[in-house]
DNA sequence: TGAATAGTGTCTATAAGACAATATCCC
DNA sequence: GGGATATTGTCTTATAGACACTATTCA
């Protein structure tokens, strides 16, 4: 935490200086936090943004509903702790995975300190509802998010029924602020992909980006849009157990031909 | 990290079941990593992106230049230690300060494993030129941009005489995200007035848009943008000491009105 | 008066919203 | 055929880029 007094040496010897100093250096000489991961997983699923959140079995907070996370190892990167809690707790691999934010208030977990990179994943509505967890119990909660726009702040979790299901931590405010960041990237990065499968129609791209951003959206230009984006290609095929007019089915390109 | 078995007691014994729990629990029990916190001063001076950097005088990376940083302390909240952090190491305060990611590799120090929270700050030229260090020295290093858009990567930091600075551990990483956050920021959030002094000619809100951006923008739909936009009101005060027609100066209003 | 930039007005190209018309599937 | 949605086309409106023109200050 502070910057003592130093001494200067020539370069010639500052490599073995600093190789002499790093095998002296005690890593436990201070009190250090804890540090945790927790990942939200978002789907899209009845119109609503839905996540997976799991019982707590043990203190604190048992009985309360939490995100799937877990501390970090110390021989661990960040986003591998993410990834393995992601597989552990969830049974999902290969997700789009990416970090959020960092929670570092000093309250936030009655135990000591924890502080919490938190991540969020996306995945598509069919994928999650076949997804197990190596061990625990799920739960696919629906988001209600009391506000508008990306105004930001807490989000509740409610089940089939419409109740409020308790969340544990400060874990109603991380899912308010991947609720605010997926509203943010929306509208320039095509992470609605992400929450469908491989082939999809334009109507259900659209169903999901007004799920995501708690609005309606015009038909006609979001169609344009998208066409015109470069993002999607037509892949011939149709839809097929609709009882209407099959729409014809797009698929994610990564490269915009032109 | 792991689930146990666990079983149910009745929720009147649930308070002081966790107040037992939380008495025993021993925070030491398994190796933490480190946190620490790095906070880049941004700022733009000749039309380009600026950062102050501190000298490094102590092993690791001694004689390397970094970000001002310092670790966290067990009862302080991340905002407030990137806070202390910003005044102990530049004298700056009440700057706007904001968190932007968490680097966590597992080499990026060697000392041992330290995670860092950075943030950024924003400041106007003048004031950062006058800011004085509580302790060490500091160095306001011009910021080379070597790719287009929102591509990411690192950078380089250079002194007044355009020679590359070392920078230390995984700093030109952390910059290199520094300056994406602010281009994708600068199109929808008015962070351009945090780079200003309070009034300003509509020509410098554009010379920092461009420097950060690190493109030209159009002057007319610029103007017109920035006053349709209602941020920014006429203050009826002139430019001075410019050798062509004053222009007139604008502040930033939090409401707009209309 | 000339150089330089401030500020205004106009035209055009592009994107988005609204709306209408036709096409195609299931029942 | 009727119901429902897909798909295409047209019209209108808002916005950004381009450009021309006038205004104001200093040297």
């Amino acid at each position: 935490m502070s910057d003592p007094t130093k001494k200067s040496k020539p370069s010639s010897a500052a490599n073995a200086e600093e190789r002499a100093f790093l095998a002296a250096y005690d890593a436990a000489a201070f009190p250090h936090p804890s540090v945790a991961v927790d990942v939200a997983v978002m789907s899209v699923a009845d119109g609503a943004l839905h996540t997976l959140l799991v019982q707590r079995g043990d203190h604190p907070q048992k009985g309360r509903l939490a995100l799937p996370g877990g501390f970090v190892g110390v021989k661990e990167s960040l986003d591998a702790a993410a990834a393995r809690v992601l597989a552990i707790k969830t049974g999902l691999r290969d997700l789009f995975l990416e970090q959020l934010y960092t929670f570092g208030d000093v309250g936030r977990d009655p135990r000591t300190r924890v502080i919490t990179v938190a991540y969020y994943a996306l995945v598509d509505r069919a994928r999650v509802l076949r997804a197990r967890p190596e061990q625990g119990a799920m739960v696919f909660a629906r988001i209600d998010v009391p506000w508008k726009g990306e105004a930001g702040g807490p989000v509740r979790a409610l089940d089939a029924e419409g109740r409020e299901l308790p969340l544990a931590f400060d874990h109603a405010d991380i899912l308010g602020v991947v609720v605010k960041r997926l509203r943010g990237k929306l509208g320039y990065v095509p992470i609605g992909y992400e929450l469908l499968p491989r082939r999809f129609a334009l109507r259900q791209l659209q169903e999901i980006h007004e799920a995501v951003l708690g609005r309606k959206l015009n038909k006609d230009s979001f169609r344009r849009s998208v066409v015109a984006s470069g993002l999607v290609a037509p892949t011939r095929e149709l839809e097929h157990d609709v009882p209407y007019r099959p729409a014809e089915l797009y698929r994610y390109v990564r490269s915009k031909s032109r």
